[in-house]
DNA sequence: GCCAACGTTGGC
DNA sequence: GCCAACGTTGGC
């Protein structure tokens, strides 16, 4: 059996948030516009599991896990011109964009905010928490991932 | 709303 | 290949 990586995934809660997640149980990763965060996704195998990441949100920070459900394929959002994911560089035979698609495994039953990511010890060295970081898919070590998780059982103060 | 960080584009 | 201009991300 393959070892599993992990990874975090950024999502704007007003756009997509970890509760329209569970309620789609699945859904595609549509949208990532950058060339980084794409390679990623484009290393990503069924079975990984992600941090649900909310950005942009008050406050920002894990919101929950998804699972890859399937590996990278063509965006579709990237040939159609009525989308604001449209990008007129792409051609359905030299797609530039993929995505992936993502299961709900879990919402936190506390989400952890950016700021306690940060003030943890454990998470030092995670891209995340550093500033001015804007990758909206990342990998993320073992330890760093089952630490956030653990963070996320834990009430507040608490430990 | 502000602005720092940083990725992309395009002129040269 | 350099780099300035521009656009976007995303915390605060």
């Amino acid at each position: 059996m393959a070892t599993i990586q992990y990874w975090l995934m950024k999502s704007e809660p007003d756009v997509y948030s970890i509760d329209d997640l569970k309620r789609d149980k699945r859904e595609c990763w549509e949208g990532v516009r950058n060339f980084q965060a794409r390679n990623f996704m484009r290393g990503m195998q069924v079975g990984d599991l992600a941090i649900f990441y909310h950005s942009n949100a008050k406050p920002p920070g894990a919101a929950g896990i998804a699972r890859i459900a399937r590996v990278a394929y063509p965006d579709s959002t990237q040939f159609d011109s009525s989308s604001k994911y449209y990008d007129p560089k792409s051609t359905p035979d030299k797609p530039r964009w993929s995505m992936v698609d993502v299961a709900f495994v879990e919402k936190f039953s506390r989400m952890v905010p950016l700021a306690e990511l940060k003030s943890d010890p454990e998470l030092e060295g995670m891209r995340v928490i550093q500033k001015g970081s804007r990758l909206s898919v990342q990998p993320v070590e073992k330890s760093h991932f089952e630490r956030v998780i653990a963070l996320s059982k834990l009430s507040r103060g608490a430990g």
